[in-house]
RNA sequence: GCCGAAGUGGCGGAAUGGCAGACGCGACGGUCUCAAAAACCGUUGUCCGCAAGGGCAUGAGGGUUCGAGUCCCUCCUUCGGCACCA
């Protein structure tokens, strides 16, 4: 358990605030769930004026507590859908929880708790903990992803991915726990050891089953339909890492071929060796008996490395030589074969041609072992020597040493070497991805299990539809075997053929947790429809609703789960599941919060901040507010407890206003006209603000704009009574309705108006109201501010130059010299240079 | 290491290439009080100056521009991701 230590920053004392939010917002909360006020309707019932908004916030993980992360991530995102309904849009915002996964099956091992028990009463605990946000939720809608009603279509899924020829079976790499014969997440590998047991762990493969998420490679680096941040993007190019180039087919001696990837196909005359990936099939082939021992021992120490290290370009590479060679297609040479870390059997083809004088690494590798280097393209004027080189060119110059390309510029002789590898079929034009079919298989217990059946005579045989969904079964045991515990459940493992009723076994492998969450944002359309496999699970009356609008989520969710998302999108679009190629319209990616030491907030670092601390001391608004003024949604950062009682000081003043008014007696009476011109001025510019501000989720200064707005309603305080203050203190009830729904709600009911403030329409401004009459203008003189003019708002360049010229102290500086130049920023400033 | 971000007063931060420091925290001074807390009012980047005013200042160093926190190049530091944490 956590506690805040609340007593050094935050204290207020004796408590003397006029607005009492702890009750008053509960009152509200119970008078909002009544009524169900933020329940989104039916397509069919939807006013055909107001346009769908569907806004959805990652769901949590069931890791326990609710914490302050948590706020961070769901609060904006309800000020935003809140501020969509009132600007007339017809909005869901569900919620839900993403339940199955590693820590529930930790918690088991640790606390001999049942993972199922373990994860309903997070559920459960934080349910509760998510209703005192004061969110608009609406929670009829509620998914939990480890329920079977759930996840019996996230195997529906599979199955049609499979249908589709989008999910297959390939050996794959896993971490071994020798010690606990157990396979291990990369979180628990520390340093080469298991995190559980410290012993040395190594890769070991498995047969498992992937999704071909490669086939959409090229469509999910167009980005065209969605409005996303410019950051996600890059780095989702960069992790699908489009390669153009060519594959080229070297032979061994004895005639196999070894084929390459290459984006530079020209320099394929100055391939003086090759490296091939430790695991790569021709190994056992090429390694001649004398190599034997050191390749075994080469191929042993990879085991052990990370991939991270191994793509490292600081550390120094290394490799050995397998004692095989490889014929070059260009030229017939024998070139030595070695293996080496830094080639991946992943990208690629899992090997390379190395041209030393072209590459950095190659060349490093080159000089270290002592293989040979040849200069095959010339850079402009130079004549580089392979003997004497101390680095390698890669740039552009005149083709060298290479046969039928010599003499040919680079940009040029890239296409030829792919027209004379076509014509020699010894390779051909290629692209290559980065990205890697997305491996699923699980060797655990709590996911959904993969709905598959291996009969007796070696066939793969899916779950038919219907007989979905494959339980989990709830009396397992946690037995470290390395295979997931249900391969010894009995009940489970056995089953029969769906082709012809004989013996069979269960798939024992569980899905990814990343499937999940890659439809979830489907199901909330429907959640509770089942009428049939046919049918799927969405109700096609609720497809009205998809895709989703505004999602937003952590930037750590950049890549894969936003990834994963896209391509279960765009398939089930394939396999006529939905008729769209996005699953969300607009993202935002929110930073992430950090203790107030500046650290990660961890249990074990004891720097957890509890949300319920300060709901039960200053209510859920202050709160909400808090974090929203922080800092920039998208940046995250510390958290800073002294935030919040100066958000409180902001929601005591603004109930104040609200609380002081009177009725209007007649219109604005005597009231001066000047002050009543600057309040309204001061209300229909913050509408402005504020507005735009909701449009971009720049809440920080949103909340700074209502600040200035209350502070302004305060200084006016003799205009109690005129219909200028009134439109001021209602406006600021219309206003931070979003952001603080009890506060806005208490004050629509003190001002005398209808509940509810949340189904009222956002305020407009009028243009003309909120224009200043007169603006100051700083006067520059080479780039630094002497004077400052007063003019009349929208005064043409001409007057501002004159005007500006005119100023004694612009006279006094210049001295009667001519000035060079005057520029204008229309209503902005002047700048003289002389 | 690779990919993506961020770096501005004592602190969180603001600033369509156009007055750097909005708004808030803290600090200091004042009002109220027997006193304190709370609340309210005021001051608050830094240096020089009695003042008027001036110099310096947005991680470091260069560049583009009439003008750079903002654009470009090099570097430093911190954070997120790197495919089985979610």
């Amino acid at each position: 358990m956590t506690t805040t230590d609340m007593t050094t920053t935050d204290t207020p004392g004796e408590r003397t605030d006029r607005y009492d939010a702890v009750p008053v917002e509960q009152k509200w909360r119970e008078r909002w769930e009544r009524d169900e006020i933020y329940r989104a309707p039916d397509p069919a019932d939807w006013d055909p004026k107001k346009p769908k908004w569907y806004a959805l916030t990652m769901f949590p993980y069931t890791s326990g507590d609710l914490h302050i992360g948590h706020w961070y991530a769901m609060v904006p995102p309800d000020v935003g859908a809140r501020y969509r309904r009132m600007t007339g849009h017809t909005v869901m915002f569900p919620i839900g929880f993403d339940a199955f996964g590693l820590p529930a099956e930790e918690a088991a091992i640790k606390r001999n708790i049942h993972p199922h028990t373990w994860t309903l009463n997070n559920v459960a605990r934080m349910r509760g903990q998510l209703k005192t946000m004061g969110a608009m939720f609406d929670w009829s809608r509620e998914v939990v992803t480890c329920l079977p009603d759930y996840y019996k279509w996230t195997q529906w899924f599979f199955l049609r991915l499979y249908k589709h020829g989008l999910a297959y079976r390939a050996k794959a790499p896993v971490w071994w726990d020798p010690a606990a014969q157990t396979v291990l997440a990369n979180e628990q590998v520390i340093d080469g050891r298991s995190e559980r047991t410290g012993a040395e762990v190594y890769r070991r493969d498995l047969e498992q089953w992937f999704f071909r998420i490669t086939n959409y490679a090229e469509e999910l680096l167009d980005f065209s339909k969605v409005d996303w941040p410019e950051r996600t993007k890059a780095m989702q190019r960069n992790w699908i890492g489009k390669s153009t180039g060519a594959t080229i087919v070297f032979r061994t001696e004895a005639g196999e071929p070894l084929e390459v990837f290459t984006t530079r196909p020209d320099t394929l005359w100055g391939a003086t060796f090759m490296v091939i990936a430790p695991e790569h099939p021709l190994v056992e082939q090429l390694t001649t008996p004398e190599r034997r021992a050191e390749v075994e021992r080469y191929r042993t120490q990879t085991a052990k490395v990370s991939e991270v290290d191994r793509q490292s370009t600081e550390k120094e590479k290394t490799g050995v030589w397998t004692g095989g060679y490889a014929i070059n297609p260009a030229n017939g040479e024998r070139v030595p074969v070695w293996i080496a870390d830094y080639v991946l059997v992943t990208y690629g083809t899992g090997a390379i041609m190395a041209v030393p004088s072209g590459d950095q690494r190659d060349f490093l590798f080159a000089r270290k072992y002592g293989l040979p280097v040849r200069v095959v393209v010339q850079p402009p004027g130079g004549h580089l020597d392979g003997d004497t080189m101390t680095e390698a060119y890669a740039d552009a110059g005149t083709m060298v040493n290479s046969g039928p390309l010599d003499g040919l510029t680079t940009e040029t002789s890239k296409a030829r070497a792919i027209e004379w590898l076509e014509a020699h079929g010894a390779g051909s034009a290629k692209i290559t991805y980065r990205m890697r079919d997305w491996l699923i298989s699980r060797q655990r217990y709590w996911g959904a299990p993969i709905p598959m059946i291996y009969t007796q005579d070696g066939q793969i045989v899916p779950v038919p539809e219907r007989d979905l969904p494959v339980l989990l079964p709830e009396d397992a045991q946690f037995r470290p075997t390395g295979e997931s515990p249900l391969r010894y459940h009995e009940g489970f493992y056995n089953t029969v053929s769906p082709i012809d009723g004989t013996p069979a076994r269960r798939e024992t492998d569980t899905m990814d947790v990343f499937m999940c969450s890659s439809w979830y944002q489907f199901r909330y359309a429907s959640p509770h429809f089942d009428m049939g496999p046919e049918l799927g699970p969405i109700d096609p009356a609720m497809k009205a609703w998809l895709p989703v609008d505004q999602y937003s989520g952590g930037i750590e969710h950049a890549v894969m789960h936003l990834l994963y998302v896209r391509f279960f999108t765009k398939a089930a679009r394939d396999m006529g599941i939905v008729d769209f190629d996005e699953p969300m319209i607009r993202l935002f990616n929110q930073g992430i919060i950090l203790g107030e030491d500046n650290e990660k907030m961890s249990k074990s670092r004891g720097n957890v901040i509890n949300p319920d601390d300060y709901v039960l001391k200053y209510g859920a608004d202050v709160y909400r507010l808090a974090l929203m003024f922080r800092s920039p949604w998208d940046m995250g950062g510390p958290w800073q407890s002294g935030t919040v009682p100066g958000v409180n000081r902001f929601v005591q003043r603004a109930w104040a206003v609200v609380d002081a008014v009177s009725p209007v007696s007649d219109g604005d009476g005597d009231a001066p006209a000047a002050e009543i011109a600057a309040l309204r001025r001061l209300t229909h510019q913050t509408i402005r603000a504020v507005s735009k501000d909701m449009e971009t989720f720049g809440f920080n200064t949103m909340i700074a704009s209502l600040m200035e707005f209350v502070n302004g309603l305060t200084k006016a305080h003799a205009l109690v009574g005129t219909a200028a203050y009134r439109e001021g203190v209602e406006t600021l009830a219309l206003l931070v309705a979003p952001s603080a729904p009890h506060l806005a709600e208490e004050m629509w009911a003190r001002l005398g108006n209808t509940y509810s403030v949340h189904q009222q329409s956002w305020p407009e401004w009028d243009p003309d109201l909120a224009r200043e009459a007169e603006i100051v203008i700083p006067v520059q003189i080479n780039g630094k501010v002497r004077d400052r003019i007063t003019v009349a708002a929208g005064t043409d360049d001409a007057t501002l130059r004159a005007t500006a010229l005119a100023s004694p102290r612009v006279q006094e500086i210049l001295g009667g010299r001519e000035p060079k130049k005057v520029i204008i920023v229309p209503e902005r400033m002047v700048n003289i240079v002389g």
